[in-house]
DNA sequence: AATCATCATAAAGAAAATTTATTACTTTTG
DNA sequence: CAAAAGTAATAAATTTTCTTTATGATGATT
């Protein structure tokens, strides 16, 4: 006894002939028939009396087809229920996400899924990498918005996007052209805090060694924007994410030059076999969708690895 | 989405590990994993987490087999329902019989039926073949008992047994043994009234045409009973079919003897593919049961036409 | 780290559904 | 009454689907 079976029993009743009724059905006549044959056998009834023309339903069969139906209406009903519900996105999305990337990137996509997916709550979590996918292995977390690659147990990620690092230095910058490394000067070189990882990415390709430890000034911040504001006060330089340079004001971004050749990738982490994995891919459609589309390739570029240890 | 993939996703749900549930299915796990990967595939919602272990229903899942077990339940009913349905033969059954056979068979085999069914009730008329066959025809009739062959469009025949003829004569009976078609006196040969095809019958192997017209004693009857009442107190013979002699006060038994080599089939009639096919199945199982064995066959005996014109 | 357990994937095999061709009945028509 | 037409059943072949065996990947346990 199939679905299947139920429904072409309830087409015939309604059509009362084997070939009409295989025609609606778009299927053949001795196709139609022997499924019909194999479900009278089945549940040991005969529920047409094909002797008369229309095809007749036997009171077996009037009583039965009657029960059927219900079930053949529910399946539609479930059916239709799930292609409804596939286009819901109803729920919250709790996301942690780094200091560096979070105010940047946020905004660039918040917004439109919002207006689209009016049910949907986003939760969003400024914290370090560490916390971020400690929070979605114990499911404090739905997704983690990171510095990538990472390769963890029970983790998994979905590449998003790549920014290059600029050099942010204000003032008598004489060639706005592309900045060599050996360029930086270390003595007046402002970073974040450390803990975050694009401190630890940086220090990749610069040798923070050489900053000095006895500055008459210090200021530690987790916060891009505090970093920018100090240099554009106090003079010296930072390294900046691309994102950020995209919410530069004018006279700023006079300031930056790209330091070729290198960029972080920037991904989604989350728990394999996740429970919410849809709205997450949806997520991750909207996030690309804000993205400048150059930047969803890594074109070439070394990927500086963000430095989060296995396990 | 069919009835066993919701099953096999709802014992899923209840058993929480695919090798488990594979095992209390009767099927490989691989075999399990399929059909589900098909089924959260063609509804587009993932219902299962396999990340954790035991496997755990998804919310999207929870709501979705919410509604899957309601529809696996009235299946699981419907089909309670027809083995039950099918056990069951409340009804009428309205019967049609020719009265050479009707008084003799139906008490073999009523008494049973009735024991067995109560609630089958059965409503039989005596009347002749012709009779029986448009009962049958308009549907005012759902079987008929009669002496077959007949090959009539749209009617189905059930052979059911063979009746050998028998002379019946009482009092100086000389030889016991089988008596000789030639031997009979046509002078003394009571017969039924004509239209019985009992008669016709006997007319296949008896030159009625040698029966006295002017007679000082006619009866017309269609009854054998009567027959063999008028034979007992005038004397003379007749001609019984069998079944008639099994119900024989043991003193008229001596009367009879088998005509050889000749015997009647009788069966049962009813519309091709008719709507109550099965409680005339069922009235064939019981006519057979109560008939004695060697009836059932035609032991090489030549079948005495009904004579039953087609059409 | 090595073993164990569980699920996914691939390929082969078995079973079921479906199709085309044909036959058997009836009904309709000439 | 016979020939033609229409409808459903049956047979055989084909396609599709389900299921199994074998294997690989991943995470938990020791």
């Amino acid at each position: 006894m199939t679905l299947n079976q139920l429904k072409y029993a309830l087409a015939l009743q309604k059509h009362g002939s084997f070939k009409k009724t295989a025609e609606k059905l778009s299927l053949s006549q001795p196709g139609l028939s022997l499924q019909i044959q194999k479900l009278e056998d089945d549940i040991g009834l005969i529920l047409f009396d094909r002797s008369s023309s229309p095809v007749k339903v036997t009171s077996d069969g009037a009583v039965f087809l009657m029960r059927a139906e219900e079930i053949v209406v529910s399946a539609n009903d479930l059916r239709q229920f799930t292609t409804r519900h596939r286009n819901d996105y109803s729920g919250r999305i709790v996301l942690g996400a780094i200091p560096t990337l979070a105010p940047f990137l946020i905004p660039l996509f918040a917004e439109d899924l919002q207006q689209d997916h009016p049910g949907l709550k986003l939760d969003i979590h400024e914290m370090t990498t560490e916390l971020v996918i400690g929070g979605v292995r114990n499911g404090e977390l739905d997704a983690g918005l990171i510095s990538t690659p990472v390769n963890l147990f029970g983790i998994e990620t979905i590449p998003l996007f790549y920014e290059k690092f600029y050099i942010y230095s204000p003032g008598k910058n004489e060639k706005k052209t592309e900045i060599r490394l050996k360029d930086i000067n270390y003595k007046k070189l402002w970073l974040l805090n450390e803990g975050n990882c694009f401190r630890d990415q940086v220090n990749n390709f610069c040798d923070l060694k050489e900053i000095r430890k006895d500055k008459d000034f210090v200021y530690r911040s987790n916060s891009i924007d505090a970093l920018v504001r100090i240099v554009d006060s106090k003079g010296g330089m930072t390294i900046l994410p691309e994102l950020t340079t995209l919410s530069l004001a004018l006279d700023q971004e006079q300031n930056i030059s790209p330091i070729p050749g290198k960029a972080r990738e920037i991904g989604l982490v989350l728990r394999k076999n996740y429970d919410k994995q849809r709205f997450i891919l949806k997520l991750e459609e909207y996030i690309k969708k804000s993205i400048p589309k150059k930047m969803l390739s890594s074109q070439g570029m070394e990927i500086v690895d963000p430095g989060i240890r296995n396990r």
